[in-house]
DNA sequence: TTCCAATAGTTGATGTGTCAATTAGTCTGA
DNA sequence: TCAGACTAATTGACACATCAACTATTGGAA
């Protein structure tokens, strides 16, 4: 895959490589400072909220939990272990799917709406105040195309996480990203 | 901090929403698919390569370990724990500074100059398959600004993990963020 | 010169994500 | 209707980051 056994790598200049640390800092460090706030904030971690809010967005503020964390991007080992402490919590309840005896839907209880309506403005006017409001709309319809193209290419080498099975063969049974060749 | 108890948040519409969603998956997913390329193609995780990277930019690829965890936005401690697998991993070594009784200097060894190398062009590659490949220059130079002020309004607020100290007013010993208004 | 606050770095406890293995339920085809 | 492959979710072991507490050293002010 990597047919760069020789001194063909195209290295980075002077410009290139200060937008690549610029980025590496911030996707480093952007998820940290987002988690701060949520904690200091509110009663929530950003994890947490995130999986209030988009079932707080379903017609019944419940859903499948494998659907959960497809939106979400994550693996279902790790929305398996939040649930629990988030059941734990009292803000979510996981009951038996009707329509499919081996899944679990996830349901927003009482306690689970009070945290997020009260962690919502919080966690909204920081989005807008960091990221909406230092930024030109053109400039925000760059980055969402930038990062939408990177995140692309980045699942065409079968590396995005949340993206498998775009292209696997039938028959690959991983729950991961699949081998395109193998 | 937060004077938003009352109705006045400025939600997000349609549009912002969609390119919030989109920023905050990139975060979570970019540096797992980083660590991804790492691991497979080498015998280094990304923070590993990251440091050992660093180290060798530097003229006797020596560096103080306060200064090295500066530079790649950690905490002492992070560094510190990664410093003693690195250790054991026998890819960097740690001396006792000269100049200062306290201080530790993190020094690259000769498995650390091979292993960078050899994964050097498997990591570069990457990167400019993933996020210089698709944008254009321009596009690039948003990209950095626009990540540039963000990062700088979340520092503003003291979220920001590095950045620690910018206007902490003296006397304040803690070796996170400081509290503006404490 | 002697304190005492500040700083450099380390350590251990804790929380959370990842991976691999496991359990349970579904679906297809013979 | 039964076997085997597939899928949903969970579990436990492990790795790593964070936080707070700690040790050692420095440096300035009395």
């Amino acid at each position: 895959m990597n047919a760069d056994n020789s001194q063909s790598t195209r290295w980075l200049d002077e410009r290139e490589k200060q937008v690549w640390l610029t980025l590496r800092e911030f996707i480093w460090g952007f998820p940290a400072a987002l988690d701060r706030q949520a904690q200091r904030d509110s009663s929530l971690s950003i994890v947490e909220y995130s999986v209030l809010s988009t079932l707080s967005e379903t017609p019944e503020a419940r859903m499948r939990a494998g659907d959960l964390a497809a939106e979400l991007g994550w693996q279902r080992s790790r929305l398996s272990h939040l649930m629990g402490r988030m059941e734990a919590k009292g803000v979510v309840e996981r009951m038996h799917s009707d329509l499919d005896g081996r899944g679990q839907d996830v349901v927003l209880t009482d306690a689970g709406w009070a945290a997020i309506r009260a962690a919502a403005p919080g966690h909204v006017t920081f989005v807008r105040e960091v990221v909406f409001d230092p930024l030109t709309p053109a400039e925000q319809d760059v980055l969402e195309s930038a990062l939408t193209r990177i995140r692309a290419r980045i699942a065409e080498d079968g590396l995005w996480a949340g993206s498998a099975g775009v292209s696997c063969p039938p028959g690959n049974s991983s729950q991961n990203a699949c081998e395109p060749g193998a």
